[in-house]
DNA sequence: GATATTGATATGTCTATACATATAATCGTG
DNA sequence: CACGATTATATGTATAGACATATCAATATC
C-alpha cells in the first residue's frame, strides 16, 4: 500500500493547486499562532513526505512565503517563522479623482493657479534638490458633489519631467496626469494635522481654526525628485484608511 | 557555433544568479519606462532564447515580478507591465515605545486608568460587535523625554483575548503587550485630524484648539475583533511617514 | 448572422534529477 | 582549550520534459 499523506485530503477538497495549498496551510499555522515567531518550519524533505510531492513544489510554496516576508530561510539551519517587525499597513492613497468617483460622488476640479518659473530657494528646499532649472507650480481644488474636498499645492521639477511643460492642467488634475504619464520608483508621505488659516478656510469652505489633515507627498524616480505636493483635507470629514491583511 | 545570448554578458558580470538577473533586467526596463504600463513582455520562449536558459528559470523570474505586482500574467495572452493602480504606500506604524526609542529619546509611560467592565452599547459599537461579555478599558499616556507624545484610549475584548485579564498594564503599555502576546491577522487604521478639547489639551500639554492627529486602529484575528484603540498625537509636532519603494 | 465547436497557444503546475553554496557541527591539531 | 580544517546538511539554482488549463481566434453549424 502507499503511504497516506496530507496531499490526498487536500486534493480531495478540490482546492486550487498543490503548492498553493501548502502555502495556505503554512500561512494559516503562522497566522493563528500555532507556529509562533521563531518556530522552525519542517524541513523541505519532511514537507515532501507530508504532502507527498516533490521538493520543487514545497520549495515554491516556501519561496513565496519568504518573498512575502512571513518566513525566513537560512541555509543549513532551516526555515523559520519571522517575527512581525512592525505593525505595518498598506496605505492606499488613490488618485483623488478615483477616490471620489469610487465613493459614487461626482468629481469636480478647479485649477486655481499655474505658473512656470525658475526655481527659487524655497522651491529647491521643498523639492529637496540643491539646484534646479525650471519648475511648474500648481494650486488647485478637488471637490465632491460640488463640496470642496481637498486643496492641492504642487511643485513639478521640469528638469526631471520635461513632458509636464506641454501638459494642460486646466482639465486633468496634475496628480492623475503624472500617475498616468510618469513612471516613478519611490514615494514618501508625511501625514500631519494643522488648523486652517484664513486662506485654507476660504478655499475649503470651512471655519478658520478647523482641523485639517495634511499629506505631504514626495515622489522620486531613482533618486531624482519628480514632484512634491501638499494636500489639505478638512480633518473631521475625511479619513485615510489603511488596512493590513495578513498573508 | 552556438548562438550568442545575453546570458554570456550577464554571467560575465559575475552578478548573482541567472533568474535574479533576468528579474532585475526586466524590472529596470519597467522602472525606467522603457517598457511602459500595458506593454507586453516577450513570451517565455523568447526570453529563454534571449537569456539562453530553460523555461523554468524565466518563469521563476516572472513569477516573482508578478507576486510583487509589477507585471500581470494572462494565459494565452501573455505577460504585461501593470498599470500602477494606486499610489499605495507601506505605512509602518511601529509600537510607540519602539518609535520613541528609535528616535534616541527616552520613553515614558503612564497608566491613567484601567477598568474592567461588562461591555455597554458604546463599547460594542466601538468594537464593531453585536454583543460581547467583558472588556478592559485603558487610558494611558506615552511620553518622549518627559514631554507628552501621545495619549491612548483602548478597549480590549476579553472574550477574544482572555489572557489580557491577567496582564498588568501598569508598566508595560497595552500596545506592546498585545503585539508580543496576541497573534492578529488584520488591522485597519483610520487617520483623521481634530482639534484638542480641554481634556486632550491638558493630557498632551498643548493649547485647547490645537490640531491633533488621530489614529483609530482596529485589530482582528480572522474576523474576530481583538481591540480598538484611539491614539491622539499633537498634530504639528508629529508626522506619520509612509514610504513606498518600487520593486 | 448568431452561436457552438475546435484548435492553437501561453502560462500554470509538477516531477526527478543535478550540482552549487552557505553554514552549523564536528573533528583534529597545536 | 583555542582555533582552523573538514564534513554534513538544508537551502538555492537550474534543467528537460510532461501535462493541465484558460482563453483567443478561426471554423463549422444552425
Amino acid at each position: 500500500m502507499s503511504l497516506s499523506t496530507d496531499r490526498d485530503k487536500l486534493q480531495a477538497a478540490d482546492k486550487p493547486t498543490l503548492y498553493k495549498q501548502i502555502r495556505l496551510d503554512i500561512e494559516r499555522r503562522i497566522l493563528t499562532g500555532e507556529w509562533p515567531p521563531g518556530h522552525r518550519i519542517p524541513f523541505e524533505h519532511q514537507l515532501m513526505a507530508r504532502y507527498g510531492c516533490s521538493r520543487m513544489t514545497v520549495s515554491k510554496a516556501l519561496s513565496e512565503l519568504a518573498q512575502a516576508d512571513l518566513i525566513e530561510r537560512r541555509r543549513r539551519a532551516g526555515t523559520f517563522v519571522r517575527r512581525p517587525k512592525f505593525l505595518s499597513a498598506v496605505l492606499q492613497i488613490a488618485d483623488i479623482r478615483a477616490e471620489i468617483t469610487a465613493l459614487g460622488r461626482s468629481y469636480g476640479y478647479q485649477l486655481i493657479q499655474r505658473s512656470r518659473r525658475a526655481a527659487n530657494a524655497a522651491d529647491c528646499a521643498r523639492l529637496g534638490v540643491r539646484k534646479t532649472g525650471k519648475v511648474i507650480a500648481i494650486a488647485c481644488r478637488h471637490s465632491a458633489d460640488d463640496v470642496p474636498f481637498a486643496i492641492e499645492d504642487r511643485l513639478i521639477d521640469l528638469d526631471a519631467v520635461p513632458e509636464a511643460a506641454a501638459a494642460d492642467f486646466a482639465i486633468e488634475p496634475p496628480g492623475s496626469w503624472l500617475l498616468h504619464h510618469v513612471p516613478w520608483t519611490e514615494a514618501e508621505h508625511s501625514i500631519s494635522a494643522i488648523v486652517a488659516d484664513d486662506q485654507a478656510a476660504a478655499a475649503l469652505d470651512i471655519a478658520i481654526g478647523a482641523p485639517c489633515l495634511v499629506i505631504d507627498r514626495h515622489t522620486w524616480r531613482s533618486a531624482r525628485t519628480l514632484t512634491a505636493v501638499r494636500l489639505l483635507y478638512p480633518g473631521e470629514s475625511h479619513k485615510l484608511v489603511a488596512r493590513f491583511k495578513g498573508g
